[in-house]
DNA sequence: CTTTGGATCGTCT
DNA sequence: GACGATCCAAAGG
C-alpha cells in the first residue's frame, strides 16, 4: 500500500482521471476500490464548478495538485474531488463510486438499511460510508485523513468513457469523461 | 423493474 | 430567488 505520490495528480486531468480507478480510497479504518470518477476542467469546462472563474467555494480547485476539493451537493451530500494539473487550471477529478474492500461493517453503520451493493456507488453514499466532509478540504498527499493509494492493481487497459451524470442540458454533453474499468 | 417527487441549503445572480 | 457534479422512499407496471 503505497500513498500516491503529488507527481501522481500533477498531470493533464484526462491522464489522471482513468488512472485513479482501481486505486483504493482508506480513511477511518475503512477502504474501498475506486470504480468511477469523472473529470472537470477549468474555466474552459461548461461542465465545471470553474466554468466562470474562481469564487469562494471553488478557490481550492484554482490550487495546488494533490488536494482534496469537498463541495456540498443538493444541500444534502459532501462529494470529494481530487484538485489535478496545475497547468491545466482548476481541473479535478470526482470520485463517483468505490467497492468497499474492509471496515465494512462501519460503512453499513453509517449508512443505514441499504443493500451492500449499494453502500458506495455514489458520490454521496461513499463520503458517507466513509464517515468524512468539509473538514478534509486540503492536502491529501501529505497530512490527510482520507488517502488514496496503489495496491499494486492496474488501472484497465480499457476503461469505458461515457457521459457525465447529472449535469443539465449544454453543459458539454459530449464530453465522455466519465471512467469506468 | 421504472418513474416521480421531496428533502435541504450553500452558492451565485 | 433559482438552481444544483444527489439520494431515497413510495407508487405504479
Amino acid at each position: 500500500m503505497i500513498d500516491l505520490a503529488s507527481e501522481f495528480y500533477d498531470r493533464p486531468v484526462l491522464d489522471v482521471a482513468p488512472q485513479l480507478l482501481n486505486k483504493v480510497l482508506i480513511a477511518g479504518g475503512r477502504s474501498g476500490r475506486i470504480v468511477e470518477v469523472e473529470a472537470y476542467g477549468g474555466e474552459d469546462d461548461p461542465g465545471s464548478h470553474a466554468w466562470r472563474g474562481p469564487t469562494p467555494r471553488t478557490e481550492l480547485m484554482f490550487g495546488p495538485a494533490g488536494h482534496w476539493y469537498m463541495y456540498l451537493s443538493y444541500g444534502v451530500h459532501w462529494c470529494a474531488n481530487v484538485v489535478v494539473s496545475s497547468l491545466d487550471t482548476a481541473a479535478a477529478v470526482l470520485i463517483r463510486a468505490v467497492e468497499p474492500l474492509a471496515g465494512i461493517d462501519e460503512m453499513r453503520l453509517a449508512r443505514g438499511k441499504v443493500r451492500d451493493r449499494d453502500l458506495a456507488n455514489g458520490p454521496g453514499k461513499l463520503t458517507k460510508a466513509f464517515g468524512f466532509g468539509q473538514e478534509v478540504n486540503g492536502d491529501l498527499v501529505a497530512t490527510s485523513a482520507v488517502r488514496i493509494c496503489d495496491d499494486g492493481t492496474r488501472p484497465p487497459t480499457r476503461p469505458a468513457c461515457t457521459p457525465r451524470v447529472g449535469l443539465s442540458k449544454d453543459r458539454a454533453p459530449d464530453r465522455l469523461w466519465r471512467f469506468t474499468p
